[in-house]
DNA sequence: TAAAAATACTCCATAGGTATTTTAT
DNA sequence: ATAAAATACCTATGGAGTATTTTTA
């Protein structure tokens, strides 16, 4: 009768006693067809190659050589063996390879938490130099408000927030030991005017000379914490700003200032947008400008973290 | 500057050093997140674990948990490395099973070769049983002649020939101790008569009474010796048959012999050949049949063979 | 008979254990 | 303070060598 079912030997897991060095053993022997040769490749006696094989053999329970057989030939069970083997030996090459390129922060992946503004300056610079150093490395990025990217990077839920780091004042002392940031664009405020204002005549204009206009500007939860920084601005100057209307799209900030509904000061990025019936004119002074600046945790120890702020740190 | 390229470390082959042992404990480890679990689960004590996993990581190169951390954690290097570490476990496994399995004679191909007279007779049936039994060998079939079929099985390219055993006795006398037989069919010759001949009055006729018949065979160089075997029956009923006509193929003869051209002898299986104008006869006596059987080598090692034989002998 | 594989024996590195100290919650 | 990981140290198995015998072409 045919012999079906499981080994006879109590079949312990292989991983108690299957040795990868035996693996390549028999792989060079299979190759070479000569114990000798295949001892003398493998920078071992021949002695010592034969014993191995024999182990090997004796723990799989069957020969994987026919004996009593020169040239040596595999048996079927060693040829099936072998062709498993040497797939566990090119396994081992790339486990070791592929950890070794994610120590170096060469694959992996870095989420990244981005605004608006810095998506329309500076970002697509950024992921093309990162790309080019590190291609095998997945960046997820996630459009997110600041208050947003400082909670999941307490979480650790993100890797590099990118924001205005006015927003960091607001948030609470302790993070200032947990975060690091770093700045990646500087971008001065503008005084945006209907066209026929009298300020217009002047190229520059001191924020203190603003107390009496009216604004419209951006209600203070929007536009990464914009708004308090003006605040604080004037408030510096000495005023209080008033203001007529809050609008939270820029678009319709600039339709109610050409519209003379007030004035109103803005990210100097929005001069890409023509808009008719407004005129921008700078601030006179050397104004705290609103700093866009990337945002991490100074205990992460991801190796890509570290690579991407060195690539951005060779960029700015 | 980002660092590329190659590890720091002389990196000798994996191989070398990268042990099964410890990829499973790095794998139990990092599914029990505690040292102390996972040592116990491996049936290994707690120092040992952390040595062993220390030893790993210096062997690499770089760290595979977040150190300084509990409950423990995974490094992104480690991680790339458990993947790659679990894909072998699996495939460790597959090695010793498929291997087990191609010991046993379960796994592997075994080449056949056939004729058309077992072909049309219990080849199904062997086939169907044989693979019921072990569904993963592979037969491949090969329709050759006799004489190719004794070739390929001396050249060891042919596991198992099925051909007519009388052309075994033909061949050179090396191969008797060469190669083992087991009969399969056995066939009786038939006598073929026209209708109208005087022997159809008999039920059987002896050899001997067909001394003064002219004969209708088949030529000697076809249907597996049968012509030199009917010439040896004859020979030793006393007389040479009168051979009238040589026809190749069986439908041919049985056409001459309608014809009135002769008589024939031929195989039993013909009978399953409805041709009006011909009648069959048995032979008297005890006559040696044709015989088709399965011939393979005694020095074939294969196990899938052994197992073959097995199930063949059973089923007849 | 000559070349190659298997066996015998030796040595020391390390697998795997126990006892203890250090570290993180 | 306590549980868990790391370190120190011990023993015995087996990895790797040399010398010798056995086997196959």
């Amino acid at each position: 009768m045919v012999v079906k079912g499981k080994p006879v030997t109590p079949k312990q897991p292989p991983w108690t006693w299957l040795d990868i060095r035996q693996l390549k053993y028999l792989v060079t022997l299979a190759d070479e067809q000569s114990f000798s040769r295949a001892a003398d490749r493998l920078g071992i006696m021949q002695p010592f190659l034969s014993k191995q094989v024999g182990l090997l053999e004796k723990k799989l329970g069957f020969q994987l050589f026919e004996r009593k057989h020169r040239p040596l030939e595999l048996t079927a069970a060693g040829q099936a063996f072998l062709r498993e083997a040497r797939l566990i030996l090119i396994q081992a090459e790339q486990a070791v390879e592929s950890a070794y390129r994610a120590s170096q922060g060469e694959t992996g992946r870095l989420l990244l938490g981005i605004n608006t503004s810095i998506a329309n300056s500076k970002l697509p610079d950024i992921l093309r130099t990162f790309q080019h150093h590190l291609p095998d490395v997945e960046l997820v990025l996630n459009e997110l408000a600041s208050y947003d990217q400082i909670k999941l990077l307490q979480k650790q839920q993100l890797d590099v927030g990118f924001f205005h780091l006015h927003s960091l004042l607001n948030s609470a002392p302790e993070d200032h030991d947990l975060l690091n940031s770093m700045v990646v664009v500087q971008e001065p405020l503008v005084l945006v005017l209907p066209e026929r204002h009298r300020f217009t005549k002047q190229t520059t204009i001191s924020i203190a000379g603003l107390a009496n206009e009216n604004f419209v500007l951006p209600p203070s939860n929007l536009l990464y914490g914009l708004r308090d920084h003006i605040d604080q601005l004037c408030l510096a100057a000495g005023f209080k700003p008033k203001v007529t209307q809050e609008a939270a799209w820029i678009s319709t900030v600039l339709s109610l200032v050409s519209g003379g509904v007030g004035v109103s000061l803005l990210p100097a990025n929005v001069k890409n947008l023509q808009r008719t019936g407004v005129v921008y004119r700078s601030l006179e002074g050397n104004f705290p400008t609103l700093e866009i600046g990337a945002v991490w945790r100074k205990d992460n120890p991801s190796v890509v973290l570290q690579n991407f702020l060195t690539i951005l740190q060779n960029l700015i």
